[in-house]
This record gives C-alpha cells, sequence and structure tokens, in this order.
DNA sequence: GTTGAAAGACACCATCC
DNA sequence: GGATGGTGTCTTTCAAC
C-alpha cells in the first residue's frame, strides 16, 4: 500500500500542505502529476483525512488548555456524551481509554470562568480529574 | 486585532486548508485579493503557525495509541526530555501538566513491541502510567 | 477593501512510454 | 506505474478608486 514515496509525500504535507503539487513533486523527486496522482491516491484509501492548519490557541484568545480525566458509574455513557457535543467550542478531542479513568477530554477555554462553568457542568453528569496545561 | 471575518477564515482553513484563496474570500465574502492579505497578516502574527494534514494513524500503520503520565522525583528533568527527543517517531506531544503528574505525553507505535521497547528505555528515567486510546 | 489588467505559475486533461 | 504537452484557471503584482 504505502512505499517509501508516499511516505516522504505524507511528511511534507504534515510540514506544508499549502505546497503546490509541482514543489511536492521535486521534493519527492517525482513531477507534479505524478505527486497529484499520489495525493489524490492516498486521499482516497482514507490515509490523509483533511487538509488543516496549526493555530496558536493562546493568540485566538484560548488562554487555558486542559486535559480531564472521566469516571463514570452509570453503564450508559450517554449523558455524558451528549453533553460534550454540545460543548464544541472547547472540547478539542475526548478520548476512549483503557486503565483508571473512561475518558480523557482535551479541552481549552477563553478564561478560568469559562473553565469553571463548563467544569460545573460536566460535573452534573462525571467525575473528574483536572489537569491544566502549563506548556 | 481578531474580527469575525479573521475568525472564518481560520474556520474555513481548519476546515481544508489548500482551498485557493479566491474560494476563501467567497466563502467568507471577501475577493480573493482581500482573503490572501489577512491570511498573510494572520501568519505574520502566529495565528496561523502551520499548513498540515490529518493523518489516519492506523492505515499509516501505527496501530496503537497511548497517552502516558509521567513522574519524576528528579529536580531535573533534563534525562527524561532528552529522551523522548530521540523518539520523535513514536512522540506526538509532550504536555507539562498540573495535577498528580509532571508530564502527559501523547504516542503512537506499530505494534506492541515497539511499545514495551519504549516503555523500558522510558522506565530508566521516569515512572509512567499508561492509558492505551480505544476511540 | 474593491476593481481591473498583466505576466507567470499551476492544475487538469488526454496522450504517450 | 511515470513523463510530456496544451488549455483553462488561479495567483501575484501592479495600478487607480
Amino acid at each position: 500500500m504505502m512505499d517509501h514515496v508516499d511516505m516522504r509525500i505524507v511528511e511534507e504535507l504534515s510540514k506544508n500542505s499549502r505546497i503546490t503539487m509541482k514543489e511536492l513533486g521535486e521534493r519527492v523527486h517525482l513531477t507534479g502529476q505524478a505527486a497529484t496522482s499520489r495525493v489524490a491516491k492516498l486521499e482516497d484509501q482514507g490515509i490523509i483525512k483533511r487538509y488543516t492548519v496549526d493555530l496558536d490557541l493562546e493568540k485566538l484568545g484560548y488562554v487555558v488548555q486542559a486535559f480531564i480525566n472521566i469516571w463514570t458509574n452509570d453503564l450508559s455513557h450517554q449523558p455524558y456524551l451528549s453533553f460534550i457535543r454540545t460543548q464544541t467550542e472547547y472540547v478539542i478531542r475526548n478520548y476512549k481509554i483503557s486503565g483508571d479513568s473512561c475518558y480523557l477530554l482535551e479541552c481549552r477555554f477563553p478564561s478560568n470562568k469559562t473553565m469553571d462553568r463548563f467544569l460545573v457542568d460536566l460535573n452534573k453528569h462525571v467525575n473528574y480529574k483536572l489537569s491544566i496545561v502549563i506548556s
């Protein structure tokens, strides 16, 4: 499926996904057209899911970043899962994990005040342990 | 600094960073030139850090994804920090966090065997608690 | 921030190896 | 699978408003 050239392509696109296909081709010693068709295949296979940007969350006004471990004794996790689906502004990702806790929730908040409000609401559904990201 | 149009631009580029400036302009009701200059400003301000891709790690052969909480009693964290800098293939991100543990390490591995080797080496520098990502 | 026009670069197509 | 050549589109850089 993936050969070394595909690996190099994925690597280069991770570094800068807005380069032209011609430029990408040169970096992996291919013509632009060959690069284009390989990238199209990677997209079709779902290996490349989407093209996106790395943003500076602090500069965007999200001053607080946090990881929140989630515990719940309920057999159904639906109340929790429904709740976080309503909080897309603050929730970056929600991982189901093995180990002590049930989920690991990655969040960002514009202030401690909004985080506090979020945690109060979260606490209606589950127990949690908060870890603030320092760097 | 950031107005609503800039917010919309960042939003659209998050969804697809490979659209043309003309297309981006249309989506936020601007001309291509105006979109280009706004994006250039966002890049200069460091709000847009880089253009990248979302990859399917499983399809790339990284079958195991894990979060690892790190504890250390050493005053200097340098041995640990030096170690993870040598493990760029497996380490996605390393967060310094508040709370119980010192760091939260996000990793991916092509197999349980490679993860085990990593953990054995990691254990020479710090104590850890492993959480495997299920979904 | 918009419009318009120029040159250059790129993407996409079919065709070929 | 990859390379070549032609056409239409986009980008870039001016200008003036």
